[in-house]
DNA sequence: AAATGTTATGCAAACGTTTTCAGAAATTCT
DNA sequence: AGAATTTCTGAAAACGTTTGCATAACATTT
């Protein structure tokens, strides 16, 4: 069998020679079992410093059936969104000494599923899994598996799956209030992708809020966008090349309401004196941007930490079942709304 | 031993069984191995389809002795600089089938060496280091155990290592020049961690270019800031406090120039009417803000696929070690520069 | 027809742990 | 003092693979 590990790899059987004891012992020791003598633990402890003993993973994992590793899988880590999320999501997992091993699938489908299984088959103990495109192709086989998982800014309809999620509908029904409220009437949508239930959530609480407020929903001033910033540019050029143009709109995420702030831009408009434009998201950006957008926010850390909390929890007892969590969410008044112009 | 497999865990075995063979010619099956006939290859094919097989990662890294993952350090996700290299990295690794797996360290110096052995024992093949702080303490060990690794964006003195970076120098030279060609002759600097040979190196290359104008250096002019936003602000406020305040601004990255713009704004003052500011690094919201960013543009998706290759070739034949990689930046002019306001 | 290769298969030993089981040693209880 | 606990320790069997070695079957050459 060829090794080219090039040195010294140091195994529990090396220290336990090194230490004068049976490689058992030194095993209780590395876990910090109990039954061990002190003198004895710290011979071991003493021997395994000296040789530089690190545990392998791998042989671990196969040994005792668990590997410490969760998977996260993403559609794509080039947001900031993903970033405030999984900064969340590593928060807790080093605090529970728990390994975060990475899949991007960048939007296309049929990784996800192919990655699934991977992880699923003993690489990872539970899946993180965030804004899926497609997941009952495979979420129904990990169920079936009885593999844990937790699903991040997806409402599942699956009563027995675990999901955090913010308020998309109420987000969408108080962002389009706020822009009903400023006195504006036309109010376009530019929606995210629209296979996915945020994106369709946040659509129905635009249309509950206008017909709350006795405003019908035409057709025409909905555009299906993507959550990109060139999406946000089209839809934002759509709209307003419209013979009655909106006197406000909001997109489905802050990238692409950046990109239709840089559509109104493009044509000789100011915002938000000439149109409103209100987000989702509240990425840290948005903060930043002149004028500084206005938009919803949604606890991106919190929900990361909550969804790996609720993972773990259900590592730990796997009969019990968290309840799912729906984060409200926040309207954040910032400069890009104004009363319509006239 | 307790197993918490709750059902079905097909292993190599169960397709020998069902296929009628050894378990060593379904593994060489699996491996797409030659010394199989036709015939048998499609039964243990047809088996492992009907027991829906799936390999177990941490037993083949066992006995295979390579896990086919490799190890990502950073220092914090949340950056769309991150997130572009990890775009990159991400590509490659694809491509290859490897697994990624991904440790934060959020900026604490302590955490990278824990990391850094606990990749190195059997977990991973190889390892990209992302913007080391203090990296010396544990590359000495890794490059004693003949551990492979690629940094990034970090210009090692050591020979023998390899990396992958920008030409910080040339970059911060030419960011300087751009402005003096303007005709600034008093440029602040906000530096980032200046522990860090990238910062160092665009400073560095700050000074040249004033030399070569012959504009002298002044200290005053100088602030040591940290890659961050709010950094950036500090160092705008300060510069602008300054009795003798500079005409123009040269930010070490695009966040802590979006920081001095805020900084500028605070004052009541305009960019780049009354001051010009350039970035580095074009992250894709450069160009999204208003008025849009001049910057020095780094390759960072290249970066992180260049690092990658190298690293996959490191593995491949460890004995000859990849020429380390200086990527040309390149000048993006776009709207906060101007000559100064007088 | 024997000798030599080539292709195909199986056996069994690793890989580095965890964990069960059994027994030894030390301690506590009658 | 003997019995009953409790604390400690080691042997050995897993975990699911890969891979070196042996051998069998078949094809090709002398």
């Amino acid at each position: 069998m060829k090794r080219n590990k090039s040195s010294s790899e140091v195994t529990i059987k090396d220290v336990a020679k090194e230490a004068g004891v049976s490689y058992s012992t030194v095993s209780r020791v590395v876990n910090n079992k109990s039954y061990v003598n002190q003198g004895t633990r710290e011979r071991v402890l003493q021997a395994m410093l000296r040789l530089g003993y690190q545990v392998n993973l791998h042989a671990r994992s196969l040994a005792g059936g668990q590997s410490n590793v969760i998977g996260l899988l993403v559609v794509d880590l080039t947001t900031q969104y993903m970033g405030e999320i999984i900064s969340g999501i590593d928060d807790i997992l080093a605090a529970n000494q728990y390994e975060l091993m990475l899949y991007t699938t960048h939007r296309r489908k049929a990784k996800e599923s192919a990655y699934v299984h991977m992880m699923a088959r003993g690489l990872a103990d539970g899946l993180l899994i965030s804004l899926p495109r497609e997941p009952e192709a495979y979420l129904k086989s990990l169920r079936q598996k009885g593999f844990p998982y937790v699903i991040i800014d997806h409402r599942s309809e699956e009563p027995s799956d675990c999901f955090v999620s913010a308020d998309n509908y109420q987000g969408g029904y108080d962002a389009t209030k706020h822009l009903i409220e400023l006195g504006h009437r036309r109010i376009g949508i530019v929606t995210g992708w629209i296979d996915m239930v945020s994106a369709q959530d946040r659509l129905k609480g635009y249309q509950a809020a206008l017909a709350d407020a006795g405003i019908p929903f035409e057709e025409e001033l909905l555009f299906m966008g993507d959550f990109s910033q060139p999406g946000g540019f089209n839809g934002g050029t759509y709209l307003l090349e419209l013979a009655n143009r909106p006197t406000a709109v909001f997109a489905s995420n802050d990238i692409s309401a950046m990109g239709v702030i840089e559509a109104i831009r493009a044509k000789g408009l100011q915002v938000p004196h000439n149109i409103s434009v209100v987000g989702f998201d509240d990425i840290p950006t948005a903060a930043l941007l002149s004028p500084q957008l206005t938009t919803m926010r949604q606890p991106l850390q919190k929900m990361g930490r909550s969804a790996t909390q609720m993972l773990l929890d259900l590592l730990k007892n796997p009969e019990d079942r968290p309840e799912s969590i729906i984060f409200p969410t926040e309207l954040i008044v910032r400069e890009t709304t104004a009363p319509p112009y006239s």
